[in-house]
DNA sequence: TAACTGTACTAGTACACATAGTACAGTTAC
DNA sequence: GTAACTGTACTATGTGTACTAGTACAGTTA
């Protein structure tokens, strides 16, 4: 289920992070859930140790993960990880970002928004306030062992 | 008006090929305008000369600026710039990243539409098709000298 | 002619990323 | 108890990118 792509522009060590949060914080992978071991991982990415080790490090700092000593890493339960301002400055960047990288496409404000909200909904993000927080994935066959 | 940014992850010479991209997508800077030379906007950016020659030589190739030997650097005359193909791939691209980094961050979407739309008319991107190309901007008084 | 323009080199420094190997403390299953 | 597993922490090495520094050249402008 996790896939490193080599055109991609972000170093191994960060595609893996950012599988493993978007599994997370979108419910795909459950609190409780065991990662696969660094080793392990490593080996069916055919990356280096050290390489999933930075990686399962950041989601532990991230608060995503936490390890337990010679058991393995484990989902967190989830929590409130950034204070509002931090939160509001994340989303005003990304959305800064987006904005650059896409201006001067010739697309229309319309064909844009429509993209982006297609997008929302397929990564099961609540459309108003007060929806459901656990989106049901059906996450299929991983070829990553997890365990409960 | 060209401001770098020490604490911005982005290396100088793209945050200079992106404040003046954007400035010549959305009309901000006319077409045929000359740019500040290298020497001169290094200085002024306490940069060196090769790291503005360098972003100078990428919106070169990017087809928005065209060289004119001995005299300077001009704002090209507006085209596509890409095939549909191309087009379609960097929007997708971009949404994609977009909402690989707001996901987690609890916003409802109908929020997140809201920020994205409000900063897409504040580089003044057309609502729909057939919208007036040239939004009129009221640049202000550079501090980066331009000449037409 | 002097001062400007972009462009093209070489050389060196610094840093991030990935790989490789080793080591250690704790847990689990036999 | 022991072997095999777990995350973590080191050192060392190689590679690519970013940036700085200096020099040089052809063309334009006044």
């Amino acid at each position: 289920m996790i896939h490193i792509v080599t055109g991609d522009p972000r170093p191994i060590f960060k595609q893996i992070v950012d599988a493993f949060r978007v599994k997370i914080v979108t419910g795909e992978i459950a609190e409780g859930t065991k990662l696969p071991s660094v080793r392990g991982l490593a080996m069916q990415l055919t990356v280096n140790t050290n390489t999933v080790a930075k990686a399962y490090s950041e989601l532990t700092s991230l608060g995503l993960v936490e390890a337990q000593q010679g058991r393995g890493l484990f989902v967190a339960p989830r929590r409130q990880l950034f204070s509002d301002a931090e939160r509001e400055k994340r989303l005003s960047d990304a959305v800064d970002t987006f904005v650059n990288d896409i201006v001067g496409l010739d697309y229309t404000t319309d064909h844009i928004i429509e993209k982006v909200h297609k997008k929302l909904s397929a990564v099961g993000q609540p459309i108003s306030e007060g929806a459901a927080r656990n989106s049901k994935f059906t996450p299929g066959n991983d070829s990553v062992d997890m365990e409960e």
